[in-house]
DNA sequence: AATGAATGAGGTTTCATTCAT
DNA sequence: GATGAATGAAACCTCATTCAT
């Protein structure tokens, strides 16, 4: 690794923790500098400005996600497998990446053009889900059918699960795997 | 109404209006009495600060909802109704107050003394909504017994439910409602 | 005359010096602050940015000369006479206005922007002087007929002449006037 | 020509390039190197300063100037074709060297230091041209005896050529030559 | 000789807050 | 009660220069 990706490498692990504490606006690049043990002048070297760097750390996460959903495009097995699969991975994801996730969720809605980012990932969430459910309704094997509102539950859950229990109660992933599953299964029951 | 009062109406409700369109942040103390239309001094006759008109606003909400959910503290109604009755009305109040409850969801996030409050509220209702799982589970209607998970369906469901199809679609009330009612209903089937 | 104004005023007359003195790109607004005694901040309630202030001293300039020659422009009288009226005009401005006129003369070149506004002026000048050769060359009076030529050989005497005799040797301006009507004198004679 | 010579020239020409369109302020080092295809820090191995790189160029026409003027001290011939002589052939080493001469025309008025340069250069002219005159007013063949006027007139019209007919206009060299000598041959017509 | 990553002083600008009127 | 001019701390960012390789 040249010692350049190093002070790049170091600059953004700093600016993901501080931004992921502090959020957004009270982020100081001289706190992200600081941290990074560089110079004030370096950190503009690799971005152009407090705000590219922010939206380098937000497009890798949406990047990320949809990759996860790329693989599951042609995922052709039995419906809430599939979804307790993906959502599963999506978890692991951002458990494992719980900085940059707290900042997705948390900070992209001081900024316009962040929010965009946020909705259409989320956007694409929600297409690869309504696709499945819809599976479900043609198949009969769902028997409500307001495909948008089953949704809703699905996707709230997903959100709230996160907050709660990885972030705000810290459980371990295995956990909140079981729970997310068995959430799933229930609300399957729900709509059966 | 006192000269003094109709300031700082004036001064609340511009502030209302910006903090929700810019957030936090983006809303300069110049903005609000531009837009209320008094000097840039008056706003500090009623107001320590930027921060603690913020939070008078974001305490509005959270007594509110308190206020609310204390009106239902002692409904010994069928559960599953009264949970409909509540989540009706918490939403109609946010429906109402739109600007206010997009503030609520969206810009607390950015400093710590505010996401206390978030939290705090959240609390409350977990609470109450536990308190009357508990009691579903207790009298074998509700047979699927992780209280908090249930709690986690039903208030992701909720705040979906109100930044999609109220804030994003902009629906009607009355339609989010029987949506609502619909999604509750089918949760609890589910856990039944 | 208001608080405002007086500070404006105070604002713009050091800024009038100091970059006169040192130039634009030396001249740092902390400068033109503490010579003006007000606080850093203050220049901001009256000009957008240095560079705005810097272009309404210029364009100060460029109007003023503009209102001089407008004067001019239906003067009938004998060629020669309106243009040593014209001409002892404007030096006498720019010689009330030294500060102003330095920097109209040696500063506009480190600014796109600004270099216009000056070949703008120029243009003016040109025009107005070429129309009025245009007629001596017209009645005879005038035997050469490169009017390009004669203006570049008036205009650069003017030029010179504010650089050289006032700004450089420092000679009051009823000498200044007398040496430039001798100046345009001779030039007539050559050209005759 | 050895690789370090090499090195330096090309910093030259870029840095000749450069400050000739953007002067000196908008010019950066890197601006510099990267048009020299070197790296930042070589820059420094040339030259002590961006500072040392400019007054570099500016000296070099200065000298230049200088030289050419000496060619001219002990000429004798008649006064009128020395002088159009003299200025043709400076006029055509600024032609040659168009960038270094707009730098020196124009760029020197934002440092005190390079100001120096500029008048002692034009000091050494307006000296030529002073002894050449008053050897004419000495003869009688001139007039008029204000000599520093004179040399007003002849001075302000060399720089007022340059600037429009080269720079501005682009006319040819032999053009502008002979646009020249009419304009001087009009000058002597008008002080004899 | 050359590289290019790193430095950090210093500039411009913003804006919450104060205060004389 | 109200005004709005003034404040100044603090942020972002630039770029000439240095230095380890």
């Amino acid at each position: 690794m040249s010692q350049s990706e190093k002070t790049k490498g170091k600059l953004i692990r700093s600016a993901k923790k501080i931004f992921s504490e502090k959020g957004f606006w009270d982020t100081k690049v001289s706190d992200i500098v600081k941290d990074a043990g560089v110079a004030q002048g370096t950190f503009y070297l690799y971005f152009k400005s407090k705000d590219e760097i922010f939206k380098e750390l937000v497009l890798e996460i949406r990047n990320h996600i949809i990759e996860i959903i790329d693989k599951y495009k042609n995922a052709d097995e039995n419906i809430i497998k599939t979804l307790i699969d993906l959502k599963s991975e999506i978890l692991e994801y951002l458990y494992q990446n719980k900085e940059i996730a707290r900042i997705f969720l948390f900070q992209l809605f001081t900024k316009e053009e962040l929010m965009q980012i946020y909705f259409e990932t989320l956007n694409y969430i929600e297409d690869f889900d309504k696709n499945l459910i819809q599976k479900g309704v043609a198949k009969g094997v769902i028997k409500y059918p307001d495909v948008e509102n089953i949704i809703n539950i699905i996707l709230g859950y997903g959100r709230r699960l996160f907050e709660t229990e990885v972030l705000l109660k810290g459980k371990p992933l295995d956990e909140v795997k079981k729970i997310q599953k068995e959430g799933i299964q229930i609300i399957f029951k729900g709509i059966s």
